[in-house]
DNA sequence: AATGAATGAGGATTCATTCAT
DNA sequence: TATGAATGAATCCTCATTCAT
């Protein structure tokens, strides 16, 4: 499921999967060890293949890193959507949307590492902004909506919609962090303190 | 503000100067251009001196970064102790805590992101989890005593705690990012959120 | 004659041929200038090929130094034990092993001083130790037959061993030194110095 | 008992003194650590004092070494001439010189590590070789007589003459390795190998 | 005589990237 | 497609030496 394939090339069925392949062990790489500390050396060599493979699928080290980027936040941004299609309730929507991002957050808490990263060097940091900017104005959106119909009180819109991301994401690991590895249970704090911060009754 | 002075020398007066312009220096491009992709020459030269200048006050630069990284922990740490001493009530504590949380940061942007940062590489994480903690931990003393006389309703000390943290950095950082540089009103809209959150009446 | 090669890669032939010429040129240069004043800019440079070459063969310069002490080492070691294979009588064996052994040095000078140096920095001194205990047991052992077999008079063993080194060395490289660099002559001098040391009649 | 004091200065007494200790500390370290990986730093640093000092005493690391080479073989030289003064028969004064040998250099082990060191740096090299020219000619001498006086089998004097000299070297620093430190033993198994090596009755 | 501070050339090592095969 | 080899700029760090005080 990866984005544009970008030394603009055909690939088999089998380049396909060597591609993934060196996303998936180079994302593990970058979020245990960080990015520098992570060469393009230990990736091919850890994958037991030969250096010009890398090039082969990917113009730079830095472009793959972007790659991991956007398809995480598209990733995580797909898997709110599908949670929330369909539900009436701008409350309830917000709550499944909680939800779902904790348990995205639980299960991919390496990209998270790698998304905290990527803000703090200028060259990932722009990406990084217009990922978040789309994440908020999803949650803004329900936001209005919920003060238009009168459940939440209204507010700064923006402010709010960056509150839930921040306790969604801190809080969510410092309980992982902490061993708690139940989804459900740390859902259930993240959504009940966020529905309360945003003035809504938990559920 | 500084710490023990590293490469463990007695320092002049001229000497713990040039150490401080130093930490600044360093600092400010640590947060401008990311740990990485600033030099050593960068700040030497930057600051005009020879590159064993450097070197006669701090033994590394992973050791000048983790200096940086916990005198901000400390300073902000402090800053909250100093905000919410001999104040009563636990609730008005945690706001006036929070408060403080949210003016430091807006004050010390540059440092937030070296936290950020910090976390995501192997070296630094340790000393960015400790600090965490100790905030944490603080966090935690004033919430149990709010639970404790009935001002909150009792739940989970370590996830609350979290939330105010996560609400604070990162509303904080959302709203400064988009241009609010009132500290004031970003930490009434934090603090809104926080104590709601906690299940406080917001004041 | 390389040993297991260090950055534990398969090399192909060319790669083979890379490798020992940079032993080749460094062992020269550590024996004509010094380990430190020879830089490993300086070997890349004198080969002609970029700096990174070197690192592709070797972990360090110091793992290089210590490769060509060990090869050196057992060098010498075999050509003596190659000498002195399938010799009956011990005081031959003894004489012939010293005779290679000066042999051996005449034409390795440079790898003599290698040593030399070697024992004198606290990096490698453990390493020339290790050598030089061995083939201080195999001289002790021809001599504990010799004495057993009433050959010579019966003595401290080790002490002799290394006088038969210290001759060895010694007196060859003074002699070379010298300009004598006919290694028969020499070797008729060391041995018979040797021989008469140990209380055999020289032949 | 230093040499030509270096930075031509007239030192009071306390200067001679801070000389002197310099000296003794520096030859300590270069003993055990080796020259290069002894720093000027490390210097005046273990000793607790500037910079400055040293280079007040010496005008640099290099001259101060080479001091300490020149001194120790003087002073090795000046034991051995001490020894055999007076006494007339040339193979006791062999012996006698021999023995000196062994004991100054049991004595003063660093300073054999120096020397050894010293012969394999271009820089210093020379000195080694001028120093060693000059024992070698005193045992030369002392050969001659002997030769001439019918007392050994008239040979190659220079052969001996560094046969002597390595002999009581290497086994010196041999057994002086494997903890023999009883000057008198080790001295008379080096004077019995080298005696009879020149072809002397041992005595 | 002595100190702490400063200098900066030099050195080892890393690593993204390219290339011949 | 893939590999091993090569490149060389960039980086961190050391250290002999100098200097202002």
């Amino acid at each position: 499921m990866t984005t544009s394939a970008t030394p603009s090339r055909r690939l088999t069925a089998r380049g396909e999967e060597r591609r993934a392949q060196i996303i998936e062990f180079a994302t593990a790489r970058f979020a245990a060890d960080g990015y520098h500390a992570t060469s393009v050396a230990d990736i091919v060599n850890g994958l037991g293949v030969g250096k010009g493979v890398f090039y082969w699928y990917f113009d730079s080290k830095e472009q793959l890193f972007l790659e991991i980027l956007k398809d995480a936040q598209r990733d995580l941004r797909r898997t709110q959507q599908r949670a929330t299609a369909g539900v009436d309730d701008p409350i309830r929507r917000i709550a499944l949307g909680v939800r779902a991002g904790v348990v995205w957050t639980v299960g991919h808490g390496e990209l998270r590492r790698l998304v905290d990263f990527a803000r703090t060097e200028a060259t990932f940091a722009a990406a990084v902004r217009a990922g978040q900017r789309v994440l908020t104005r999803d949650a803004m959106a329900q936001l209005q909506e919920a003060m238009d119909t009168g459940r939440i009180p209204v507010g700064d819109g923006r402010a709010l919609a960056s509150g839930l991301l921040g306790v969604t994401t801190t809080m969510t690991d410092a309980l992982v962090e902490e061993g708690r590895v139940d989804a459900g249970t740390i859902a259930d704090l993240v959504t009940d303190f966020c529905l309360r911060g945003i003035g809504a009754d938990p559920v």
